[in-house]
DNA sequence: AATAGTAATTAGAATCATTCTAAGGTTGAA
DNA sequence: TTCAACCTTAGAATGATTCTAATTACTATT
């Protein structure tokens, strides 16, 4: 997969929206721009950071990023080694590498990933809807 | 593996405290057998309300439960699904299955998945440590 | 046994990300 | 224009987790 530039992945996700019906607000349009101009996996914080220069209040940020990560366009990313949740742009099959000394976050592109996770869950009788896998250990940086 | 039973688990909780320095206080002991017991994924406020009823205060299940995740002997798991952090007791290679309808959590056991991961994390140059993988889906009762 | 020093526990307060509330603003259709 | 539904907002509330400061329980040494 190419790389998707930020203006692209920003129009993305109003598209998104306003195909379910959701009106691109200029609120909404600005928390769909700093979500895709973050570029690494953003948290709800750091964007009410972004936006709130342009007046935009923290409630909106949450509830904008609730409505993309239910239409499943973002996805959270809930992690042990931070108190603030983190979003994910990226839906793609992929497991996210945090390095546990550095902190940094690296996505791993596994297109193979999904198909055997469906398989362990059809072993248990399951349907595969979608996944989280998040690694640890030690960066190229930091396993000196 | 074998299943392995709650007094075997507990066991094996404070054997790896006592080995790592830690004393085996009666309070360390009560969270063990309730982890231990639990049988599930227990969150903190769930052990706190069982081991409560002996006197011990949730500052103590919150202390034991860090140092138990810190020597690696049980994990964190946060869900997207859940305010409170679960942990998993299970440290063998397995990804946990959730089900998006109604909340229940499998474990599967998957020996192949760590080497996988390990794999997808050399190609970017890091080390693996350890792994949390979840997946969501429908349950076998749930998917009608 | 007494003492000193360290480790462990505790209740309650503090923190802080997230959610809720209630009020006001915007939009678009009729 | 009017109305109803949708949207945004500040600030309050929530609630899991962490912190604080004081007390208690060990252990080793004399």
């Amino acid at each position: 997969m190419a790389i998707m530039q930020p203006d692209e992945r920003a129009r993305r996700l109003l598209r998104e929206l306003e195909h379910h019906g959701y009106r691109p607000t200029p609120q909404r349009e600005a928390v769909c721009w700093a979500l895709a101009r973050h570029g690494g996996h953003p948290t709800a914080a750091e964007i009410v950071d972004v936006v709130k220069q342009h007046g935009i209040g923290q409630a909106t940020v949450y509830n904008t990023i609730t409505t993309l990560e239910k239409l499943g366009v973002i996805q959270s990313m809930p992690l042990n080694t931070d108190e603030h949740t983190r979003y994910d742009l990226d839906t793609t099959p992929h497991m996210n590498f945090v390095c546990s000394q550095c902190g940094s976050i690296i996505d791993c592109h596994a297109p193979q990933l999904d198909l055997m996770l469906a398989q362990i869950a059809s072993t248990a009788g399951a349907t595969f809807e979608s996944a989280n896998v998040v690694v640890y250990g030690r960066c190229e940086r930091c396993k000196n």
